[in-house]
Order: structure tokens, then C-alpha cells, then sequence
DNA sequence: ATCTTTGCAAAGAATTTGCATAGCT
DNA sequence: AGCTATGCAAATTCTTTGCAAAGAT
């Protein structure tokens, strides 16, 4: 019950999609998700929501902090479960995969660039793309 | 002559359009702009240019490095002339101003990042959303 | 003259919204 | 019961494409 007390908290009803849709970023191996890969995982488990509600939650959940948004340079949003910690990201172009860094000495130099600039950051995000380790080996398009 | 003769190079004909949108980067204030800000300067200087154009161009100066393709949180894809060297941005989330910074610092410790996860990195790019120092003084919804 | 580019309108992709129905509490 | 959430389809927003007419070399 306690996904769904978490959800109460924060005023969003505990209805069946919002906590299939939680659940799914609990247990996914993969943390990074579109929303129609959301839809897609839904539909093949049988579990039938629609489209725009994915997106309605999904929504719902980055404004309640419960998930975090990012743009990478596909055009599509993509979704992961808000853990607290910030991080970065490297994200392979050939095969999508994503990997997370924390890196505390590039932290401090943006606080220091930020004040220089008298900026008052409030959000910042760091995407290294590249090709991963499986997809420097076979060049030519595997995936 | 000299911006001709740089479109030809690249294999594109030193059209109107294309040089009206080339001049547009180099002179304008403002660094960095989306094709339908692109478009609403050129309508407004009586250079009727069609919006399809306008990206179709865009496109083209990205392929050719002319010019560098950003994607912001907003969702459009934001551009600016590729004047060599790499840097970051930050971007106002109030007024939408962008100003740019290097350090070399973040640079050497993002290669190291990359070694460690076995990254053979192609691009990078590291946004800091926040308050200008204009916007920071009024902060109940100016523009 | 030939091959490229442009403009317009239509098509696409991602995301949002209106509204009647179904679901929580 | 009463108010919120969902589903579906239509609407939006940003961007791309097809095709005939105009432009560059």
C-alpha cells in the first residue's frame, strides 16, 4: 500500500494506470523510458491504457518530482525514476543505451561558472554522446 | 563573394534563401535561433522566404558544420553558426537568454568520464537552466 | 539546358486537449 | 454521490516531404 499512499500524498488518486505505470519504472531494467515505450511495455503486458493517459501521468509524476524528464537529442522525452541524487548521462547513438555518472569536481566548476555569470542555476543537465563499449566493436550498423 | 564561394564548397548553390538565412546568423544580436524565429525575421524584412525553407536550409547548414543544432528543454531545436570552438550554455528559463561559457576543466574530467565507461564520445553538451541576473531582480512574471 | 532549389500544401511525429464514461473514496 | 481520471478522437505544435514552378551555373 505504499505506492499507493505515496500517490495520495500528493493528491493524484491511486488508480490503476498510475500505479502500473510506477510500478513499471520500479522494475524495468531499463530506467530510461519514451512514452510510447511506456505504452508499448503496457499494451504487450495485456494491460490496456491508453496513449494520452500515459502521457497525462507521466506528466503528473515529473511535476510531483516523482520522475525526472530529459531531452536528449532524439526529439522524444525520455522518463526515469527521480532517486534524489542528480546525475548525468552518456548515451550511446547506436543502440540507445544510457549510462549514469556523478561526477563531483564537473559540480563544482558549474557553481563556479554560475555565480561568475551570475546565474542562479535551477536545473542543469550534461549529455555525453558517443558510441558504448558493444558498439565501438562491430562498426557497420549492428542494432 | 566569399560566402558563395563557402556555399559552393559544400556542394550547395549560393541561393537567396540560403544566403539571406547564412547573413541572418552572422548579423543578428542574437546567437541563437529557432527556424520559426528565423522565419518571423525574415517575414518582417520583407524577404519572403517559405517556413519549409527555412529548416530545409537549416538542416543543410547543420550537415555542412555550418551550424550547430541545440536542443533545448523547450522542444524546439535551436540553432547557431559553428564558429569552431566547442562550448556550453546557459540558458535563462525566464527570459530565454542564452549566454555561453568553456571550461576546460569540465572538458578533461568529461574525457575522463568517458574513458572509464569505455565511451569513444562523438558530442557533448551540458545545459544550466536558471536566472539570468535581469531576471533574478523582478521575480514575479516579467515578459 | 540541366540539375538544384523553392513554395505551398499535405503528411508526419510527438504531445495535448475536449468530452462523455468509468473509477476512486 | 461527488469529484477525479481515463479513453478515444480530434486538435496542436514542430518538422518533413511531394511536386510543379522558378533559379543557378
Amino acid at each position: 500500500m505504499s505506492k499507493a499512499s505515496d500517490l495520495k500524498e500528493m493528491g493524484l488518486k491511486a488508480t490503476g494506470p498510475r500505479l502500473k505505470i510506477l510500478n513499471l519504472f520500479e522494475t524495468s531494467e531499463q530506467r530510461h523510458l519514451t512514452a510510447e515505450e511506456v505504452y508499448r511495455i503496457l499494451v504487450e503486458e495485456h494491460t490496456d491504457i491508453g496513449l494520452a493517459t500515459v502521457y497525462r501521468v507521466l506528466t503528473q509524476f515529473e511535476q510531483a518530482g516523482l520522475l525526472v524528464r530529459h531531452h536528449f537529442e532524439s526529439g522524444k522525452a525520455v522518463f526515469e525514476l527521480n532517486q534524489g541524487g542528480h546525475h548525468d548521462h552518456l548515451v550511446c547513438v547506436k543502440c540507445g543505451k544510457v549510462e549514469e555518472f556523478f561526477d563531483p569536481e564537473i559540480e563544482l566548476r558549474q557553481d563556479a561558472i554560475a555565480k561568475k555569470h551570475q546565474f542562479q542555476i535551477q536545473d542543469h543537465a550534461m549529455y555525453l554522446y558517443g558510441l558504448c563499449h558493444d558498439c565501438q566493436q562491430s562498426r557497420i550498423g549492428s542494432r
